[in-house]
DNA sequence: TACTATACGGAACGATGGTTCCGTTTGTCA
DNA sequence: TGACAAACGGAACCATCGTTCCGTATAGTA
């Protein structure tokens, strides 16, 4: 972390300028790129070196840097391509007939999405810090849309009303950083659920079963992975 | 992160062989090495450069890789020093006449110490990366306290009896990954009451009061700090 | 097919951070 | 006080990673 990048005044990620003729390769190649990123950083978070998605999506890093002027550009790209149906996501949510409900589900998704691209949960634990003015925005209105959503669901009777936003950010912020030992995807869920049960009104879920490994009692498995 | 240490074969994080005579200022210097990295890495967890705890001890570099073969072994001696008194709290918790209460009090302990401590919540999310026998050891110790505190707990109705030891640990690791911005020490009395609250049976406590400004409704408070 | 703007690749640069090495300093003991 | 092992400091080394630069290749066009 703290890569220190520096946010360019210019707002466009993707390459400058209206599509003016681009030549066949550069197309493919930007295409290429974007593929390989999503794929590395889905996995990696923001951690995967510009080399080895240069060489993912076989090409030189100079054609990346090309693309994208900055690491930090890329990752907004991808970034805004994740959030913005989030956003809409929680918009239809808060106009649903069972705010509550809804809500639950909004949440259980977003965990699902976190998990399935670790850049975003990269970017959410790193919210707070320097953002530039796109993700800032775009950040924002996902978190205007939950606000609206959580409101909705409160008013409706389901959900607790001491809950805060503020609350329900930092609980999505715990539960996306899933270190992948400790948070397979099935313990995650039931992470989620135990959550889920907190923000609601006398709710008590059946907890989603576990595939780990139950063992003797005190002893989580512990696989040995090294880099 | 991926620092790659390669732990030793030597269980013996502290200097090598029994206390033979050891020169006066290389004990004083020893002890500013641990004051030192006690301090920064309680701020920065286990990324503070090894150059920034030497400069704050007074001490060369050398020095201090004379004393800790390794950073890995400086994190780790550390790390054992906080985890043991963990473990023993944890047994007493145990023993308790009302496991429920105890079990509860025990797990807000455990995370003001995460929040008190930084390289505590590193090592907690690094679980299941490579350990070294010693760490892999104690963690072991404190999971098997936990795991018998919460069976207890369980036995007394208190607790959910559908959690596991391994929800357990994942609420801590993503408890710990405490984001200052986001997880500001009263929001994470809030969430560790919230969680709390989902492992009790029929409880609903009163949150803490966060003193965060709460402001117009969506608007989260944003501050921009860089490194 | 020849020409040129566009795009490419990847070596090289600079910053950061862990670790080693070695010439110098200093505590200890006689 | 003199000698020497122990300990010190910090320059230097190496690896990683973001970013830049420039000589080369090629798509598009006449």
């Amino acid at each position: 972390m703290s890569t220190g990048m520096t946010g360019r005044e210019r707002g466009d990620a993707a390459p400058m300028g209206s599509e003016r003729h681009m030549r066949a390769d550069a197309v493919r190649n930007r295409e290429r790129i974007l593929e390989a990123a999503t794929t590395l950083m889905a996995v990696h978070g923001i951690d995967v070196p510009i080399d080895e998605i240069a060489e993912l999506a076989q090409v030189g890093v100079g054609t990346v840097y090309r693309n994208y002027p900055t690491k930090g550009a890329l990752f907004e790209a991808l970034l805004l391509a994740r959030i913005t149906p989030l956003v809409a996501a929680a918009r239809t949510a808060a106009a649903a007939d069972e705010p509550g409900e809804a809500f639950v589900a909004f949440v259980r998704n977003l965990c699902e999405e976190f998990a399935d691209f670790k850049a975003l949960a990269d970017a959410m634990v790193a919210s707070g810090v320097d953002l530039s003015a796109a993700k800032n925005q775009i950040s924002g209105e996902l978190i205007d849309a939950v606000s609206r959503l959580l409101e909705r669901a409160q008013g409706s009777g389901r959900i607790r009303p001491d809950v805060t936003i503020g609350d329900v950010s930092a609980m999505m912020a715990g539960l996306s950083h899933a270190d992948p030992m400790l948070m397979d995807p099935s313990q995650r869920r039931r992470c989620v659920a135990l959550v889920c049960d907190s923000l609601l009104v006398g709710a008590r879920s059946v907890l989603p079963q576990c595939e780990l490994s139950r063992s003797s009692p005190g002893a989580v498995r512990r696989g040995s992975r090294s880099s």
